[in-house]
DNA sequence: ATTCTGACGTGGG
DNA sequence: CCCCACGCCAGAA
């Protein structure tokens, strides 16, 4: 049914908005979702989310802006190139001003 | 069926 | 400042 949507479809949904040349992290996402202590499926999520196209997973990365998740992006500095593709600049794995484009669903949505 | 692990985050010592 | 433990849910062995 279309209304069993799980914490994993939600995650998809709401991941799929992420404005382009914006990030944001899996505990934003999942306190969006009634759950900040759901982070890690987000993470798992994002796994989840390598079937749906409309899902950018390298937009998604830990608070502190590194891009925890690169390693499942190809297992090359894929994630970092589209990031800075976008416009983001990343530097050791870590986004710079990720303040600046920290994008907030609770905020922003 | 049980156990462990995993793209995290927060809190306590 | 650093290290450890807990919570959360799903999937794999």
């Amino acid at each position: 049914m279309a209304t069993d949507i799980g914490f994993f479809k939600k995650v998809h949904q709401v991941a799929a908005k992420i404005p382009y040349g914006r990030v944001t992290s899996y505990g934003a996402l999942a306190k969006y979702l009634g759950s900040p202590k759901s982070a890690r499926m987000v993470g798992w999520a994002m796994n989840a989310s390598h079937n749906n196209p409309d899902v950018s997973a390298h937009r998604v990365v830990n608070r502190l802006g590194l891009l925890s998740g690169k390693h499942h992006f190809g297992g090359t500095n894929l994630m970092q190139q589209l990031l800075e593709s976008e416009g983001v600049v990343v530097e050791e794995n870590q986004i710079q001003n990720f303040k600046k484009y920290f994008w907030d669903p609770q905020k922003e949505l």
